[in-house]
RNA sequence: GCACAGGUGGGUGAGUGGUUAAAGCCGGCAGACUGUAAAUCUGCUCCUCCUAGCGGGGUACGAAGGUUCGAAUCCUUCCCUGUGCA
């Protein structure tokens, strides 16, 4: 049995009742769409905060994925310490459970020297699993999953959502039918823990305690994100984004961590001889694009953003979050 | 110049007399999202006028005419595009 980071004596100790003397530190998040000048904003606040970066982009945790997943660079790594970067093997897989206990170590273990930690993030899904939990769920089953999976191919549409109507109608009404993967974790919560996932839902989650939260948004007008995404996504392709691909298939295959996400989708379909090179560009682009577009309806869900309507590298955009930060760490 | 093929909504592409303001796909816009989330899924999407909304009206399938109760669909001419022959 695998221990419950929950339960972790650092990361859940219920908070003081107590007032504390000194309040809580200050964890500056920043999120915003692809391309929209995270990193240069995390490197410029963590410059002048002494500051260590945290990344919350899932794809970016993976090693040996490079070029398309827009790491920051080494010598921007040299500018300030970079955490969750590269730290998942290539063929292994990292989930959002996962992903918060190991940022919350991370948090921790940044508090610890008195530095500010800077949490940049695309990932909305792990950005919350991170500030505000998940439910305490059980692990995936491939198992399970393998048999679902099967069984619904050769059943008709509705099968799955048919087995969650049944195990948990209040998940069933809330997920689409045609939802699968959806559908496939609902029904393993159900069968795994012998209960509704609903019902899970209800115990609640474990947020993140110990932090003053600010949370920086960066919403650039979309007509120009969309241009430097349409540069960054084709620089990809010039940097040697097909040669990285086809030598990560060939080391491990094509089910290996995030060859189904934004370039590497493509990239593959290139090689495969699907897709000739332009329209392999063209429609990295366009993922991106769409991509940018699902962050930002994510993003606006968000609680007690403040947001920028700019790049992160526009000096004004600078100026103001740096007088942000201050303003924060002065309370 | 002659012969074929073709010109449909932002793109692509169905539709070959009425049930078509016009399928599907793409794009665009909006949304969902509780352990692979850079994933997965959903809704809306011609213009215009009237209506809070339901809804109704007017335009529209290269252009102009014509046939017909009725046309994107049939006929004529014209204009474009591609291919073949000269």
């Amino acid at each position: 049995m695998r221990p419950d980071f929950h339960s972790h004596p650092l990361l859940a100790a219920p908070r003081l009742e107590r007032p504390l003397i000194a309040p809580d530190p200050l964890l500056v998040v920043i999120l915003g769409p692809t391309a929209s000048g995270k990193t240069t904003l995390s490197l410029t606040l963590a410059e002048k905060y002494q500051g260590e970066i945290v990344n919350c982009d899932s794809v970016a945790m993976y090693r040996e994925f490079e070029i398309g997943t827009a790491k920051p660079t080494a010598a921007e790594r040299l500018r300030a310490p970079h955490h969750l970067l590269d730290v998942v093997p290539p063929n292994a897989y990292i989930t959002a459970g996962e992903y918060a206990r190991i940022a919350r170590v991370t948090l921790q273990e940044i508090k610890t020297r008195g530095n500010l930690p800077i949490v940049v993030g695309g990932t909305g899904l792990y950005l919350r699993a991170l500030l505000d939990g998940l439910f305490p769920g059980p692990q995936r089953s491939e198992k399970l999953r393998e048999r679902l999976r099967s069984r619904a191919n050769s059943k008709a549409p509705g099968h799955l959502h048919g087995i969650l109507q049944r195990l948990d109608p209040a998940a069933a009404a809330q997920i689409h039918c045609n939802d699968t993967p959806k559908l496939i974790r609902a029904i393993e919560v159900c069968l795994a823990t012998r209960n509704q996932m609903t019902e899970m839902w209800k115990q609640g989650s474990h947020p993140l305690t110990g932090f003053r939260i600010l949370r920086m948004g960066l919403n650039p007008e979309r007509g120009l994100l969309y241009e430097r995404i349409n540069l960054r996504a084709k620089r990809m392709f010039d940097l040697g984004l097909i040669e990285e691909t086809r030598a990560l298939l060939q080391k491990y295959g094509d089910d290996a961590g995030p060859m189904k996400s934004l370039g590497y989708r493509q990239a593959v379909q290139f090689i495969r001889g699907e897709i000739d090179l332009p329209d392999a560009i063209q429609s990295a682009q366009q993922a991106h694009r769409n991509y940018a577009k699902r962050q930002m309806t994510w993003f606006r869900r968000e609680p007690d953003v403040k947001w920028m309507t700019a790049f992160g590298d526009e000096s004004e955009l600078q100026r103001k979050a740096i007088d942000l930060v201050a303003a924060s760490l002065m309370n």
